[in-house]
DNA sequence: TTTATCGTAACAATGTCAGTTACGATATGG
DNA sequence: CCATATCGTAACTGACATTGTTACGATAAA
């Protein structure tokens, strides 16, 4: 994996452990499956933990279970649980140019904003549940 | 810089090639306006000439122009000109997973794909006079 | 008590990117 | 025709982000 890999580990994982709502899934096991490493698992989905998507359970038979129904998690959710930030950054505003380079800076900073909000607002469109879509129906995934 | 510097560096350049539509400017002059390096500056701007965007000269009172006016440059022209791919990105597919994986794998990456598009689409309502619009009317821009 | 699992820290390997230096190619101006 | 300004590009460095990996403690089930 390389670019983008913690937002398509996160949808692979998510759509993956609601195949099996029954059990938890252990990280080894998404680990496997999306073709990395658990500690990476673990790394993504405790950040999906904390905005409340998921739960983990430790101990003998642990893992992680969806904390709702995957038609009301949206990539919204998700990116927001990751804190990406794919077109805007917090850039700190220089302060010893002139004033209409900072206008300028100031507003190439609000034009990327606003089309990081579109792609936000995009993001609310779409669920987890519309990820599994296609491959819902698919026969058993045992392995 | 940091992060989508390129997008924000052109965006930028840009912008202020629009104030003097007259003289080229030199990357000297956009890299200290930009607070970069000229030749990073030759670099990205050499993305949008080969792109058409602008055009470039050699030599003594050489430099940057603009090809077209700036209410016909599309933050998806730029945005394609760098060849960024802030969303999806080419996945080699694996071969030797299990159908149901293979699958999920397509399905997360076409969702990837989706939103790419969909983030294009927004970039296309937004031309480089857009951008500049706030600080256009503001006094001289001599140093 | 043994085993499976998460939580987390620490580190290495890798890759991307901006910055920098250097130098050749080219065109203007005198 | 020569000096100068400018782009074009290669090569290298340093910073940073990210993933992969190992290790080990904490916790809970069997």
């Amino acid at each position: 994996m390389k670019r983008n890999s913690r937002l398509s580990l996160a949808l692979h994982a998510l759509s993956h452990m609601a195949y099996d709502t029954g059990d938890a899934q252990t990280s080894a096991d998404i680990a496997d499956h999306a073709g990395t490493n658990p500690v990476v698992v673990r790394r993504v989905l405790g950040k999906l933990r904390a905005a409340g998507l998921l739960t983990s359970e430790r101990g003998h038979s642990g893992g992680w279970r969806l904390a709702r129904e995957t038609k009301h998690i949206t990539l919204a959710d998700v990116y927001a649980a990751l804190g990406e930030r794919l077109v805007a950054s917090e850039q700190p505003m220089e302060t010893d140019t002139c004033a209409v380079e900072r206008a300028l800076d100031a507003r190439v900073q609000q034009i990327m904003r606003e089309i990081e909000e579109s792609l936000v607002e995009r993001l609310e469109h779409t669920t987890i549940a519309d990820v599994q879509g296609a491959t819902r129906q698919l026969p058993s995934h045992a392995h």
